[in-house]
DNA sequence: GTATTATTGTCACAAGATGATACAATGACT
DNA sequence: AGTCATTGTATCATCTTGTGACAATAATAC
C-alpha cells in the first residue's frame, strides 16, 4: 500500500471526536417514482456504505448529524430524524477498516482510535431529491442514489441500520409530514402518491387517496401541469405553509 | 467530607466502561390507580435521580439497560425500549458529580472519567409493581416509587428524560401491548382502563374501551371477583398467551 | 325478605372514516 | 370529430367510533 500524505496529514490533524460513539444518516430522496438512498463507494474496494462520521468534542448531536448531511448533499436544514442506536458489543470491525483505509493508501496503527468499539447512531433524512448535490468524502470514490430494490450489500452491519430506518419511515408515514420533505416545490397528486406506495410497498386506491390528503387541507391546488400525455392535464400541488409545518 | 474506603474501592476497582457513554432508565409501574415512577434519591443530599449506570466494555447496549433494571428492581426479562439519545454538548456535569460524590464520602479526582461528557441512551421500562422490590444502588439513600403528579425536580437533565419517556409512552400506546407489562396477572377492565387513563392524562367512554379490547381478542375471562363493594362484581382478566406477545 | 344502590356487561343508534366502484371532464393524438 | 388515458369527484356499502340506555347483580339498608 502506497502512503498518501495528504489524507494521512488530513487525519491526524483532526482532533479526536467523542469517544466510543459514530454516526450513521441513512438519507431518503425520491425521483422518478422510486424511493432512493445515498451510499458511499470506499476508493479502490468495492465495500459500500451509508454515509457517517463522529461527533466533535463542542458538538450537538443532532449538529454532527446535520453537518455530515450538509457534507455529503450540500444541503442545509435538512428533516432529520435520530430513530435508533445500535450498541452490539461485537461492533468493532478492526479488519474492514484497515482494508478501507488501505484504499485511500493509509496504514491505521494499533491503538488508532476508529479500531475500537463503537455505538453508532442511526438518523434518517428526508431530502429534496432534486436539490442534493452528493458529494463523496474523502476516502471515497463515489457517493451516488441508490434505488431501494438495488442497494448493493453494505459494510459493517449498515444493512441492518437501513432496514431499522426503512421500518421506521413506514411506521411514521401517517404522523410525520414525509412528503413534504421528499417532494419539490410543487408536485401532483400522481406523484404524492406514487411515494406514498414505493414507502410502503403497497398500491393505494387511488380516489381514496385523494379524498384523505386534500382532507387533511395541507395542500394548496395551483395551475394545472400540461404533461403532454393524451389524457386530462392533472393539477399541480404545493404544501401549505399556513396548516403544514416542516416537522 | 470524610473519606468512604470501602466504597472508594469498588469504585476504583471498576474496569472502565464504553467511554462518553451513559444509560438513564425511566421505571414504569401501575398501583392504586397512579403511573409511577422509580427515582432514586443520592446519600446525604436532596438530589433526585433516574437510576442509570455505564456500558460494560463488552456488554451489549440493551443488556446493560436490563442490568441496571435488575440492580434496581430484581427483575429479569423485563419490558424495555429505548427511546431517546439525549446529546446536547453541555452535558457535562462536573459540579453536580462532584456534590453527589460528596455525599458518600468521595472526593473525584481531576481527570476522573464522569467528569467528561456524556451522551444518555434512554430506555424506558415497563414493570408489574407488585413483583419489584426496589433498591437503592452504592450512592444512594432511596430508590422509591413517586406519582407522576408529585416527582420531585431531577438532577442533570432527566426531567426532560423523563417527559420525553411519558410521550413516548403516550404515542406507543395504541401499537405497543402496555397493559400485558404494567398490570399484574389479572385485573378488572377497570383497572386496565384506568392505566390508559393515567398515561393519556384524560378520560376514556367506559363501553367503548371496552369494546375496543375485547374485539382485540388478547383478554381471558376469568371468574368474577368478589370485591365487596355494593355493586354488581366485575369479572377477572388476565392476558391471553396465544394472541399476545410480550412485545 | 324486599327494596335500594353503585357498578358492570351489553346492546342500539348516530356520526364519522374507509374501501370499492362508477362516471363525467379533459388534453393530446389519429 | 372520435378515441384514449388519466384525473377529479360523487356514490354506496362497510367498518369504526362516540354516545347513551338498560338489564344484571353483589352488598347494604330496612
Amino acid at each position: 500500500m502506497t502512503d498518501n500524505p495528504d489524507l494521512k496529514e488530513y487525519w491526524e490533524a483532526r482532533p479526536l471526536p467523542l469517544p466510543s460513539v459514530s454516526i450513521d444518516c441513512v438519507i431518503f430522496g425520491f425521483h422518478a417514482n422510486q424511493l432512493k438512498i445515498l451510499l458511499l463507494r470506499y476508493k479502490n474496494t468495492d465495500f459500500f456504505a451509508l454515509p457517517g462520521g463522529f461527533i466533535n468534542q463542542d458538538e450537538n448531536l443532532e449538529d454532527a448529524a446535520a453537518r455530515v448531511l450538509e457534507e455529503r448533499t450540500g444541503l442545509q436544514h435538512i428533516y432529520l430524524e435520530q430513530y435508533y442506536v445500535f450498541g452490539d458489543k461485537n461492533r468493532r470491525f478492526d479488519a474492514t477498516h484497515h482494508e478501507l483505509m488501505n484504499g485511500s493508501g493509509i496504514m491505521l496503527r494499533p491503538g488508532h482510535f476508529l479500531l475500537n468499539r463503537f455505538i453508532s447512531i442511526g438518523y434518517y433524512a428526508l431530502i429534496d431529491f432534486s436539490k442534493a448535490r452528493p458529494k463523496p468524502d474523502a476516502f471515497s470514490a463515489s457517493c451516488e442514489w441508490y434505488d431501494l430494490d438495488t442497494i448493493p450489500t453494505l459494510i459493517f452491519d449498515h444493512d441492518f441500520i437501513l432496514q431499522k430506518a426503512l421500518h421506521t419511515l413506514r411506521a411514521n408515514l401517517d404522523e410525520k409530514l414525509i412528503g413534504l420533505n421528499l417532494l419539490p416545490e410543487t408536485f401532483t397528486m400522481n406523484e404524492f402518491q406514487s411515494l406514498y406506495e414505493t414507502i410502503l410497498g403497497e398500491k393505494i386506491a387511488r380516489s381514496n387517496f385523494q379524498r384523505k390528503v386534500l382532507g387533511l387541507h395541507m395542500l394548496k391546488r395551483l395551475d394545472k401541469k400540461i404533461t403532454g400525455g393524451a389524457h386530462k392535464a392533472p393539477y399541480l400541488y404545493s404544501f401549505d405553509s399556513k396548516t403544514a409545518s416542516k416537522s
